[in-house]
RNA sequence: UCCUCAGUAGCUCAAUGGUAGAGCAUCCGGCUGUUAACCGGAGGGUUCCAGGUUCGAGUCCUGGCUGAGGAGCCA
């Protein structure tokens, strides 16, 4: 029995018969020639049977596959220059697992597909050489965010999904019924996170996030990933060259793995060439001014909408790092400037080429008086926030951490259009399915 | 929630208010090197739904549904 093989180790078998299992990707024939296209995962390969060279069922039955069918072929490996890949398979068996029935013939043909057609077949889109590149660095960026955080001394520690009362203020938030009482799918970890760093010293969380906005852009789902590194004793330079070592760790992790990949999705790779460290620094005086003198409507005090983060990331070629906005547009755990206590210790990092934002974060209040001041001026609900506010009673020290949106970076790495593709089944305004 | 656009075969789309069509997919046939193969043939329709105008509506009007793009919203 020859080994199975898989498709992007067959190079090593040239010359030897093996064992292919995966599904057909397409079918080609030319009179008593056959060119099934096979994937399993790992790549595709062109299999060639020859009609007088093998059993007469062997034929028809890979004759009459169609799409996606699943199936087990045997046969040698060959170096060939006119079949995709460079290799190729001479068929000697072929098994068929399961045929997809002619009459419900596999929906996602070779050919243009539209968008909603695409969403509601997510679990079968997945299967094509795109999505599965997309899945691919996605993984990648995944692996290196936390094995460069790991190498940094960092600790994992979990942060929990249901959450009491509104723990971030009264942005939208998915509630769930908890044996009666209410609670919150979370929207960061980070209030956690400040806990565990109190702990270990260095922390990060990595999991799923849940916003219940009515958001319809290109950026946003309702269920996406974060990392969020949360440091004890950082302040806001800290975690700024924090987050510029991790974005450049990543991007050349994902340069020198996935290459493929990022070929398959015809990325222009010199764009992620040059992220290299140090990304520009300005503060958000400096981006209001910018975005003025390009037309835009903004006025100091305002946060940035959509449009004026791309113009600001379009100026850049490379990640930039939007330091110190008033406070009023950010959360009531900022950290004030104590030059001008009107501006916040907090960081945006805005991708290039349009991209936006793809991290935020910042130096938290370390003060007991001011925080608990800050919980009543947003009009939180106190209570709920005493385990928060110990923080400060008991040996609280400055600290500082962001959150990294883990489908907005593959967005940009990838180069894709929109979020939806960056995660298996993404979670929208308008799409729940499958 | 608002604005704009769209909805016709399984898919992608065409059809001046006048006989609903093409490519792909599926099935049958042809081809010994195909490359989203090609060539020939066949089957396949509640034109999103409900009303209305008209001799006649896929096409025009009203309402609704669904989706897309954008805005708002969004540490």
């Amino acid at each position: 029995m020859p080994p199975i093989v898989e498709i992007r180790d067959v190079s090593q078998y040239a010359g030897q018969e093996v064992v292919i299992q995966g599904w057909l990707y397409n079918l080609r024939e030319s009179g008593k020639l056959l060119f099934p296209l096979v994937r399993d995962g790992t790549g595709i390969i062109q299999g060639v049977v020859v009609k007088a060279a093998v059993a007469p069922e062997v034929f028809e039955a890979v004759r009459h596959l169609t799409q996606e069918s699943s199936l087990r072929v045997t046969g040698r490996v060959r170096a060939e220059k006119r079949a995709p890949g460079g290799y190729e398979l001479e068929v000697t068996a072929a098994e068929v697992i399961q045929r997809v029935p002619p009459e419900r013939p596999y929906p996602i043909t070779p050919k243009e597909h539209g968008i909603e057609f695409l969403m509601d077949h997510r679990h079968l889109w997945l299967r094509s050489m795109r999505q599965r590149a997309i899945l691919g660095v996605r993984h990648e960026i995944i692996k290196a965010a936390r094995d460069f955080l790991d190498s940094q001394g960092f600790t994992l520690v979990d942060t929990p999904i249901l959450t009491p009362a509104a723990c971030e203020g009264t942005t939208t938030l998915f509630e769930v019924n908890y044996f009666g009482d209410k609670a919150y799918l979370t929207q960061s970890g980070q209030l956690y996170n400040e806990a565990a760093a109190m702990a270990v010293g260095k922390t990060y969380c990595f999991g799923p996030t849940f916003r219940a906005e009515k958001s319809k852009t290109r950026r946003h789902l309702t269920e996406f990933w974060m990392v969020e590194p949360e440091v004890a004793f950082a302040h806001l330079d800290d975690i700024c060259a924090l987050a510029e070592q991790l974005v450049s760790f990543v991007v050349e992790r994902v340069l020198a793995k996935r290459r493929e990949e990022l070929k398959t999705l015809e990325r222009d790779l010199s764009k992620l060439e040059n992220c290299r460290p140090p990304f520009p620094r300005i503060r958000y005086d400096e981006a209001v001014n910018r975005l003025q003198q390009k037309g835009s409507e903004i006025r100091w005090g305002n946060d940035f909408g959509g449009t004026d983060e791309t113009i600001l990331s379009e100026q850049f070629d490379r990640p930039v790092l939007v330091t110190h906005y008033p406070g009023s547009v950010k959360a009531f755990y900022m950290a004030p400037d104590r030059e001008r206590p009107e501006l916040a210790l907090c960081v945006d990092m805005l991708a290039p080429e349009g991209y936006g934002e793809i991290i935020g974060g910042g130096e938290r209040l370390a003060d007991f008086e001011l925080l608990a001041r800050r919980i009543e001026e947003h009009q939180l609900p106190r209570q709920a926030f005493e385990w928060y506010l110990d923080l400060r009673r008991y040996g609280s020290v400055p600290h500082a951490g962001f959150g990294m949106g883990i489908e907005r970076v593959v967005a940009w790495v990838c180069g894709l259009e929109h979020v939806r593709e960056t995660i298996p089944f993404p979670r929208m305004l308008y799409r729940l399915t499958p």
